[in-house]
DNA sequence: TGACACATACCGACTGTCTGGTATGTTTGT
DNA sequence: ACAAACATACCAGACAGTCGGTATGTGTCA
């Protein structure tokens, strides 16, 4: 079925044209549902292509979720919450920007490290720790406006700026798994809202105080 | 394999190690990677005896949800949290025991509703809202201590006592998810650590006043 | 009290399909 | 000509689910 044309798009492109295939269908099946075949339909490639680039499904989950922090590093960079010239409105610009971009089907939205680290976190160390790499690797660039906000503001309190950006990526999953038990991404919308009070709150942030240097 | 002996140790209590193997198993494997073998196997019955009681490996995974509402229901209904008699502190306790709680191996502690709904959202709406049931039933009860808390302090703010409940319950998912991806536990407890001062944030709770009323 | 009917609980071999993976071609750019 | 990038055919095992059967109650009526 759906044989794919000889002659056929880009010869070359199976292995990333996999890649996103795996994105897209992990995410809306999950990992273990998701089989070889459904990836090769997806991506309109047969299975001696997939096994050419890849040397197991387990080698494709790791590249899926390497594949996963390389383009969502650079969606992130590219995003306009990094605007503010103040570090505080940046990190309060990112928690809106992961709240406006919670918008239409959730596999769309949903995180794919998340939900494979979810799943495998005991049978595959491998993709496991590939996950865990592209989640800590992105709190971490939230991190240093944390930080540098903090500096700015001279802010104490016994908490680290690695530990709330953690916590707002804990916000975002637990969103995320709140939405989709309960079928409605406004769950996970929700969630920010107490987290971007949460962050208001540490950095004392009065009501008159918010639009004082709003990009 | 391990032929469960003929006049095996109760009859009749199949279907309930059943769902006590399912629960186990499928919290460390994720629902699809579990095959009814690997269920069979735990819970020393046939596969004769798995589709005499349940009719699918799906309706196994809604029993398997149902199961986890009602021991969850009766293990955090019997739960020394509830003592206080003042509401918000019953409510900080809550949280207390649920970081307190976030011990030993993973699959021991984390959730298995919020792990299957993770994974079969879009595949199986049955379980799915089986999974939603669960979790939202449990932040219930949660939001009527809340809300008495809110009366009995006189407390505004822009939020409702319901979506302060799935907060958090969205942190504890999502600290799930983060223990998951960095293999470690204290990920977990280190987003209730923020959960709880964000409480005592929303309820103005002072320095001095903390063990004011302590059970 | 006991015999018969019936239901529930379980057993385990079996089946057809699907699975991840392999072995061996064929095409295509350089 | 050569290697990389595919395609095709195939395989052995695992998979969910089936089915005919047995063991153990449970209700009923003589």
């Amino acid at each position: 079925m759906s044989r794919p044309t000889r002659q056929s798009p880009e010869r070359g492109g199976a292995r990333s044209r996999l890649l996103e295939a795996a994105r897209d269908v992990i995410r809306a099946k999950g990992f273990a549902a998701t089989s070889v075949d459904d990836l090769c339909g997806a991506a309109a490639v047969t299975k001696g292509a997939f096994f050419h680039h890849f040397g197991s499904k387990e080698a494709l989950g790791v590249a899926a979720a390497e594949f996963w922090a390389e383009t969502t590093s650079g969606f992130f960079a590219a995003a306009p919450y990094h605007e503010p010239v103040d570090a505080l409105q940046r990190v309060l610009a990112y928690v809106a920007f992961r709240k406006a971009i919670i918008v239409g089907e959730l596999a769309q939205f949903t995180c794919l490290v998340g939900t494979m680290a979810q799943e495998v976190y005991a049978t595959s160390p491998d993709i496991r720790d590939a996950c865990g790499r592209s989640m800590f690797g992105h709190t971490a660039t939230l991190e240093a406006d944390i930080e540098t906000a903090r500096r700015e503001r001279g802010i104490a309190g016994d908490w680290t700026a690695e530990s709330l950006a953690r916590h707002t990526q804990a916000v975002i999953q637990g969103g995320f798994v709140l939405a989709k038990a309960g079928n409605d991404p406004g769950l996970a919308r929700e969630s920010l809202d107490h987290l971007d009070r949460y962050i208001r709150h540490l950095f004392h942030v009065t009501e008159e105080d918010v639009d004082e240097r709003n990009h």
